[in-house]
DNA sequence: CTCTCTATCTAGGCATTGACAAGATAGAGT
DNA sequence: ACTCTATCTTGTCAATGCCTAGATAGAGAG
């Protein structure tokens, strides 16, 4: 299970150093975001030229993509363990919202690459290259698959009546933009860097919510 | 009141050159944000050396830093045109939140700009330079002086009792976290690019704003 | 009216970056 | 043993941010 060849250089490392360039990008993502990445960089990091990413990611962006997608299944994997933990829909949307609040400030360089403005851009204009087209299509998936949680507790919580009637992508919407929005202002605004940040966003999470609430 | 030396260059551009550079990076930032934000190619934009914007910006984050402020304040007078045009409260924190939404999708590289990490990262460790200072700062109160509009709504709303009770702090955070929030869905997931944004966003920030209303 | 002085701008250079092209290397398949 | 191909390296290019030194223009002083 340990290949330990770290020290030579047997130059086939063949797919391993797919995964080695993405975890290497994973690090130098933080705290910046798609601003501190840079393929030579990386290259260097894992100690090969500075032209071999090229053969895994046609892209600086797409090794970006590959990072924010790698963001996304651990966030998911983090918000899952949360909302598994409770019962009632209402606290399964609570901690699914902090979950999510929780991970960009524990990771904030590595949200920050998963909501680039760069990768976004790409993703409307299609790209060329077939690698290129893989990498964002399943960042896109991963997104879908992530605000599917939102909506399947949102679903069951308006079975049981615990939740307000409407569409369920609205309310589901409107608890993901409000762990977003102040996710983001915690990170992109310096917003409470003294107080304690994840009791501010119960609070606030915590107003949101009840408005999704049955009345 | 128009010194129109635009053909010929008096060499001594005055003040005058600073405006016009922001000018000038205020349309290089769209649609992208601060990523595509050149000094160089600002200059050349503008006509001048490509070391002519380090006399009035020491750096580049410097130059972004002016971009976003105007943005702030731009931002700021749209909100405050639509929260005038409204009576009630709820209606006000409704069109306010509506009219940040309507900015960011219009104008999504200077809203990218205006939360740009890099300008979050340099806001926490203190610069060096006295201009550098001085664009960051300014940059803080503007984004104080917006959020207290949120507040001040929220504040008039909770006295009429149209509001419930509880910190308007916290009040205000969540609507403008869901704002935030939305906008920067749409902007950074392409999200709803075929149905009414504008339309989506007002049901969903109704939803929000439902939390906050007198039980 | 000329001379100096200073803010303003230009010119050139440097290290770094992303992307491209051409070549070297290793290992699999025949 | 020989070829063939994916994998990786080396070298190059234009562009960028930043730095330093120098040119220029206009204001103020004599």
């Amino acid at each position: 299970m340990a290949p330990r060849d770290s020290q030579k250089k047997p130059y086939h490392w063949g797919e391993q150093l797919r995964g080695d360039l993405v975890a290497e990008a994973l690090r130098q993502v933080e705290p910046l975001g798609i601003a501190g990445l840079s393929t030579r960089e990386v290259a260097r990091g894992v100690g090969v030229s500075h032209a071999a990413p090229a053969h895994y990611f046609p892209d600086r962006l797409a090794l970006a993509a590959a990072v924010a997608a790698a963001g996304f299944e651990q966030m998911y994997e983090s918000i899952e363990a949360a909302v598994r933990a409770r019962r009632k829909p209402s606290e399964k949307l609570l901690a699914a919202c902090l979950a999510y609040v929780e991970f960009a400030l524990e990771r904030r360089g590595l949200y920050r690459t998963m909501y680039a403005p760069e990768l976004a851009e790409r993703l409307n204009t299609l790209p060329r290259s077939r690698k290129g087209v893989d990498d964002f299509t399943t960042l896109a998936q991963l997104k879908a698959k992530g605000f599917g949680v939102f909506v399947d507790i949102v679903r069951d919580g308006q079975a049981e009546g615990a939740f307000r009637a409407g569409k369920a992508d609205d309310l589901a919407r409107a608890a993901t933009a409000a762990a977003h929005g102040l996710a983001r202002q915690f990170i992109d605004e310096g917003l409470g860097v003294r107080i304690d940040r994840m009791a501010h966003a119960r609070q606030v999470i915590g107003i949101v919510l009840d408005g999704l609430e049955a009345r």
